[in-house]
DNA sequence: TTGACAACATACTCGATAGTATGTTCAAGT
DNA sequence: ACTTGAACATACTATCGAGTATGTTGTCAA
């Protein structure tokens, strides 16, 4: 009976995620057309043929729709480079890889990309409601945490002296800017296969290093 | 008759402008900290001590406004880089004193520019109405003859040998979110001279050379 | 001085949309 | 069979903000 009354719950909890899932996909490319604020509820309804209705069944409001969406895209991020941080290897080679994950997660799921952006300046401005204000910090922490990934593996490179740069804040900034590049300027092309979205992974990954003081070779 | 008649009106062009440039400076700022959709009008009324009266008395529209400090944006643009376009040196020479140029003026102009990067991604969405359209359009063609001029020089200093790329639209592109970086993440601290700015304009102007492929000093 | 107009301010309208209240369906449990 | 509740859809409300209509003031020309 508990047992029973677990697979159930279990299976609903998924049921509850693929619906979730499917709603943030929408929202994701919505946010990412229009806008935050130019967006509407109807709008993310219509995108998947349901109604505001079934939104509100599984959100409060607008806004949390918004964070889970931005949490959602940390999190792939998160997974994306994780495995490789704890790889033993120079330093230099970890940055190489780490920033090659990273661009290839975000073109890859460049409109969830796209909505963390938004976040980011969301928080910087102070615009969002008083009650998600939490949240949002929450999750901006979160975004601190992964920049400081990067930090630390910059650190390392330039301890190793295979990099060099003045000022790190810049320097990683920088960095961003570079790497994330794509979630504004790439337009996946019809019948673009995966052997050309790494060919553009890479060569942003040449810049990004290159800017740093990088004058080796890719491998 | 016809002179004084004429200075009258130049005078109260004058005026005009003046007052158009306090909405716009206001209109820049409260995009900037907002975006487009989420500003209302009466905010950017507040912000200049005025009312809404006062900005459909110059403007017809809201998009119209918007267009207008896109406009103004641009021409900042220009007039900031176009002077050393034109001067006798080397192209790597010529290209790093331009995207010195191009970096100071967007720290110095920054919600103005702020908002030519809202223009052309509601460009590349196609939001903003039909009748406004086409002055977008015509803004964003402004915007690539701006990167145009910087594609020229990069051409040059790749034909001298001084730089090297793979791809000229990810390199363009990722030189311009290097370069355009201090839009998002400057934040100008109290008390900070014309030194601290223009050091951090060199670090960004020495990472995007590096970016391609530069491997000299800066001055 | 008076008429006219530019440069606003004030006071409205009206459509869009976030949020809510209520109705419907269907699957699981008893 | 019947109940219950999750997962929606439908129908409504309330607010906010773009745009408009009208009022006010100061200035210049004749």
């Amino acid at each position: 009976m508990a047992t029973a009354a677990r697979s159930t719950k279990y299976r609903r909890q998924s049921d509850t995620d693929l619906s979730r899932m499917e709603i943030m996909e929408g929202a994701a490319l919505c946010f990412e057309a229009r806008g935050y604020s130019a967006t509407s509820l109807d709008e993310v309804a219509a995108r998947i043929s349901s109604t505001k209705g079934r939104i509100y069944h599984h959100y409060g409001s607008k806004a949390e729709l918004f964070l889970d969406v931005y949490r959602a895209g940390m999190m792939m991020n998160f997974q994306a480079i994780e495995p490789i941080l704890e790889r033993q290897m120079p330093a230099i080679e970890r940055l190489k890889a780490v920033l090659k994950a990273h661009v290839l997660c975000v073109i890859r799921t460049k409109p969830f990309q796209n909505v963390v952006g938004q976040g980011v300046d969301m928080l910087r401005h102070g615009t969002m409601p008083a009650n998600e204000h939490a949240e949002l910090e929450q999750l901006a922490a979160l975004r601190d945490a992964y920049s400081d990934h990067f930090r630390t593996v910059l650190e390392q490179a330039m301890a190793d002296g295979d990099i060099a740069y003045a000022n790190i804040k810049i320097a990683l900034n920088s960095v961003f800017m570079c790497i994330n590049g794509p979630i504004v300027w790439f337009t996946p092309r019809k019948g673009q296969d995966e052997r050309e979205i790494e060919a553009v992974a890479d060569e942003c990954v040449l810049y990004a290093i290159r800017l740093l003081g990088y004058t080796g070779d890719m491998p």
